[in-house]
DNA sequence: CCTCCTGATGAAAATGATTTTCAATAAGAA
DNA sequence: TTCTTATTGAAAATCATTTTCATCAGGAGG
């Protein structure tokens, strides 16, 4: 197995495979921006900066990618505020994680403090709402919204 | 005072005046048709029902007044997955609840069961992030996505 | 290593929600 | 009633995202 500077991409193939589709140039160079980068970027941004990785890149290719990845659960698309949307790894090493959203800078904090006491709360939460509503429940978004130290 | 079959109105008149804004039929419209609805309206939804009220009313002044509810606080923009925003008075009946988002077809469901515990622990949880983050909290967002029992 | 099927791609056009522009209108204080 | 200025509707502009379509390239099977 090659030295590869991209784990997350090598599993990611398997993935892809599995479900029918392909890997390709494109879409790692995507994969390594959202592994490389600890904010939350819109597909502009993570175009910007797969262009360096791989010159010939189109907006769209960013675009369909992240959305198989959504599909594929392996990454969430998160909304800030401003109407573009964000977009971050689910299994990055970041860890369980929610956040915490500027109402002024549209900035994202990642928190993950007191998270057991929340995450517990939230699969009780789970179990008693799909029984009653009838819903599977396969994910939760949870944010605090507010204004950010850098914008008081 | 007279017989006003929009009593929300009526209160929402003085915040409007208080931030040097005016009440007019058009944001009146919006209002009513905001208290008298169980779901959660897109703007041209809003739209479509204001027009009942005032035939002339337009498709800018339902963004602008909903801009406006929600800059006050009186409106909570909501995303339901699908690419247009949808809207909830924040003072109606319905009292403090959360939401569940059906990934497949976009309803949001209200959901304001065991809220008790929930409110406590968000409680908790602002205070203590509020404090580390120096991130002044006014709301939160939480909700549960998963698929609804209309479209399992 | 070669072939072929089919998924993936980029560029450009299309879409669709939301915003802006602008001249005309109307709230509401005086 | 007058006057200031916020508000309005219509049309144009924005802008993130999607679709179209002709071309390209993974990768399974030989």
């Amino acid at each position: 197995m090659k030295n590869c500077e991209c784990p997350g991409a090598e599993k990611l193939h398997g993935r892809f495979r599995g479900c029918g589709y392909r890997m390709t140039a494109g879409r790692e160079a995507v994969i390594k921006v959202l592994q490389e980068t600890q904010e939350h970027l819109s597909a502009d941004e993570i175009f910007s900066k797969a262009r360096v990785i791989n010159p010939d890149i189109g907006l769209t290719t960013i675009y369909r990618t992240l959305e198989k990845l959504s599909m594929m659960g392996e990454v969430h698309k998160l909304d800030s505020g401003d109407k573009r949307g964000r977009f971050e790894l689910a299994n990055s090493g970041k860890g369980h994680h929610h956040h915490l959203v500027c109402s002024r800078c549209n900035r994202i904090i990642d928190y993950d403090d007191f998270i057991d006491d929340e995450v517990r709360l939230l699969k009780e939460m789970e179990k008693k709402l799909s029984k009653k509503y009838n819903f599977a429940i396969s994910g939760h978004l949870i944010q605090f919204y507010g204004v950010c130290d850098k914008c008081k």
